[in-house]
DNA sequence: TGTACATCAGTGAACGCGCGTTCACTGATGTAC
DNA sequence: TGTACATCAGTGAACGCGCGTTCACTGATGTAC
């Protein structure tokens, strides 16, 4: 039953997608080869035409999954809205909606107490930390340095909040949350319009 | 081989002892009840003579873990000397030794990424998680609510900057934890003194 | 205080189960001529 | 363009392994008299 070269290029990324997912909602160890590749529409013994090994895939799969989670935050032509592009993002990252659904969100509350505790997964886990924390202080004031610092206490902020609250019970966890929201400014409904843009039907 | 009622009551307590620090260090699921009962000197079938099941001794176990940990924070006989007395148990849980010694550290960054994944262990984990809470609000300033949400908030972060120390390399690991030292207010060696209190030696 | 005996903490082997991985096999694909 | 054949994506059963749990057994403890 062999399949054309572009039905194989199909499969790899199904099952790239169903891994990226599976691993953010059972933990890299509760999502099985098998059940990845169901998931995929295949069976457990296609695997080895695509990956060398269940570690193999759950490295490339975390690359996606960084991926997919910052390909959320929006990349506006005026640098001026990166600023609200990012505090979008943020309110995001704190909703009920992102909470729910860990399987398409940040992988960090995810998968770093897992990855903590073995070299394996430090490499696309650092690389991803890193991407998330420059992409966030493009959205922020002060210099360089400044902005990363605040943007990687944010991030901590953040990821630590989404955990706790899937950990807990709804009350604990949406306290978290708001308390989150509100010590990062984010409950301003109508925040400072950017200088020098105008976004469509403002009346 | 029967042993006497305090032997068993030892024996009792070495398995949770263990297993609190086990179950922090490997993860829940990759902390056998085998490996438990030989860190407590003694083989597994012995195991159930002390607890139903595994579920069973992980939850009392994540209670251990969380008593464990607050244990580490001072509760001064001067309430005015509860602020310090927090600032150094905030010190500590961002410094390396917490950070490389989760065994006996904070629960939250080493085990609410595996409870959320499933409804057993949230009752344990949301009553450590509101301890927590509580024990640091009493070290900070406002009204009860704002201390609340700001204790709330400040545990989000340190969780959530542990976690991501212990997930990625040491670079990224040690800035993240620099930030968040920073933006607690936690860098200044010399706090101001608590009024109306005076410790001991001062010249 | 002694004696007889039921209790039960702890041992160590065995169990069923799910895991990652291997392997013989199938048959459509891609290639050589 | 046709034909013959090597390749290899995917199947499904089997493997060795570690897990939580069970169980027959041992022998010191605790108790009844």
């Amino acid at each position: 039953m062999r399949v054309s070269q572009q039905e194989k290029d199909r499969s790899h990324q199904r099952i790239l997608d169903s891994a990226a997912r599976l691993i953010r909602e059972r933990g890299v160890d509760g999502a099985g080869v098998a059940e990845v590749m169901k998931d995929a529409g295949m069976t457990a013994g296609g695997f080895y035409r695509h990956f060398a090994s269940k570690d193999d895939l759950v490295a490339a799969a975390m690359d996606a999954a960084f991926e997919q989670s910052l390909d959320r935050l929006a990349t506006p032509d005026e640098p001026a809205l990166a600023v609200e592009a990012v505090a979008d993002w943020e309110r995001f990252y704190l909703s009920a909606m992102h909470v729910d659904n860990g399987g398409y969100g940040c992988p960090i509350p995810a998968l770093a107490g897992e990855v903590g505790r073995g070299p394996a997964l430090k490499a696309p886990m650092t690389a991803g930390v890193e991407r998330t924390i420059e992409r966030l202080a493009a959205g922020l004031s002060g210099s360089a340095g400044e902005r990363r610092a605040e943007a990687a206490a944010r991030v901590a902020m953040m990821a630590g909040a989404v955990m706790i609250a899937r950990a807990s019970d709804p009350a604990t966890g949406q306290f978290v949350l708001d308390s989150v929201r509100d010590r990062l400014g984010l409950n301003d409904p109508t925040p400072p319009r950017p200088t020098g843009t105008d976004q469509g039907d403002a009346s």
